[in-house]
DNA sequence: CGGCAGCTTGAGCCCAATCAACGTCCGTGG
DNA sequence: CCACGGACGTTGATTGGGCTCAAGCTGCCG
């Protein structure tokens, strides 16, 4: 949305996979071909802020996964006006709404520098090509991206802009802790621009919300894009006692014990479970 | 979210495949241990509406083919008040968000009467069961149950009451008729609550549009649930120049000729290209 | 120091939610 | 066959949250 166009994944890019610093979590790791047994079919690369991994009409004949930064996808109505589907963090899969089309439904543009790297899946077409551990770990991403579509999907249903600005907050801290314990203090990668778009309300709501935040002492904004979360039971509270959003994955309706139980609050996220050393 | 709790996929309704009259078109086809080679894996039950298929914390191992009728998916909110996430018509998979837990996210629900057939996943947990083929049948489903969040994101940011039903009806007559030619009449299955709830409006809206949408002689409803398109050029007007909604799949920035221009507006329902036999 | 993109703030209005009442359909049982 | 009841659907009146339009502000880059 920023630039022209440029050239999707040019031939020049390629890299071996072993050299890799994300290569342990890499969910495409067991493509054959794809350069971890030491060719070199993984295309990767660097893009700025506001560069294009794809758009909408490229060629889909590859999956992204994200080594590091920020993207988002969106979709431009014919009036011109763009709508963001989705952001994406490290350890993402990018594009897996495409995977049966030849051409890009959306565009997905770097909300930061970013590092990603392409997997060309003509394989996927072809019968004997993917080892299955690789097309198990994809359709595992492709799961979790649909349960976070499903959680979206509930948010912007009879939420108010309040709940959806919060909402969102937490569920940002949740998948930009790689692990465990929420990271209270982050940067927003995305304009208010983005973020009113996702949330399907307008930039002056989003900005009255999160004053209104800051008001009331539950969140703190410096300089426009670092926010910090002081009270998150605040935050949970206005999301609504686990409301729709979190509540499609906090527990709510378990019966047994066990296992998924802390799980889920992860599985919101696009984000694998473990993202470990890229950076 | 009529009946009590009724369980899943009890041992006595198993079924050869081979005898299904859907067998040709099954996604869990190449499954091994799907009963497909003989053997009685694939569990198949019939539904009466108003029953349920998993609901929210049941076990999810398994993976939800629909041979035919209709299903909604839904979750509750903390206060108890549902909200519809998706439809599903014969062909579709159920269950994909859930695919990575152990409980299933959300709950199923038949809309009509419903025949649907079951696998037991524990196949995609293990690393050598199931056969790439079906694997990528299974991605493929996800995938276009993707496109289909991804439409229904843009649908419900920034669009009128308006624009939200004619989209739907819209949508609905395609899926609804297998291929090609839209089927300008239909059943709906849905009550006016489960459309409200999918579309994020309240009762009294969707009645009221729909009403208006039928004064101004672009549909006709008999009977509260047969619907006719009258003008679906007006529809589509309605829309907005092939809008938010259709514009994911509509061909817009589709730079290159042939293959996809056409196939994606089947692409956006969940419903698997070719569902032939199912009645 | 300008310039510009992004962000905030204010005033007014409008669409859809809400509340309330009525109508309709359909199954059940007398 | 008709009467009853409940779920579902429609219609009307009112209200309010968030959109729109219109300035003004901030921070960042050249």
């Amino acid at each position: 949305m920023r630039n022209g166009a440029e050239a999707p994944f040019g031939p020049g890019a390629h890299e071996r996979c072993r050299d890799c610093r994300g290569f342990e979590d890499c969910p495409l790791r067991e493509f054959p071909h794809s350069g971890h047994e030491g060719d070199v079919r993984a295309v990767s690369r660097t893009l700025e802020r506001g560069e294009h991994v794809f758009r909408t009409g490229d060629a889909a004949d590859f999956v992204v996964f994200l080594k590091s930064g920020a993207l988002k996808t969106y979709t431009l109505s014919p009036a011109g006006e763009e709508k963001v589907i989705s952001f994406y963090f490290p350890g993402d899969l990018v594009g897996l709404e495409s995977m049966g089309l030849r051409r890009q439904l959306l565009s997905a543009e770097a909300l930061s520098p970013c590092r990603v790297c392409a997997l060309p899946c003509e394989e996927l077409q072809d019968a004997g090509s993917p080892s299955r551990p690789a097309l198990r770990r994809v359709l595992e991403h492709a799961s979790r991206r649909l349960r976070c579509d499903a959680s979206m999907l509930a948010l912007l249903a009879h939420r108010s802009a309040e709940e959806r600005v919060a909402a969102f907050l937490l569920e940002l801290a949740r998948r930009l802790s790689d692990r465990g314990d929420p990271a209270l203090r982050f940067e927003l990668k995305m304009t208010r621009a983005d973020i009113a778009s996702y949330l399907a309300l307008a930039v002056e709501t989003v900005s009255r919300v999160l004053t209104r935040l800051q008001e009331s002492g539950v969140i703190e904004i410096e300089r426009n894009r670092r926010v910090c979360i002081l009270d998150s039971g605040a935050m949970e509270a206005i999301v609504g006692t686990p409301a729709t959003g979190p509540a499609l994955w906090s527990g709510a309706g378990l019966r047994r014990d066990s296992g998924d139980s802390v799980r889920p609050l992860n599985a919101c996220g696009t984000s694998a479970p473990r993202v470990g050393a890229h950076r």
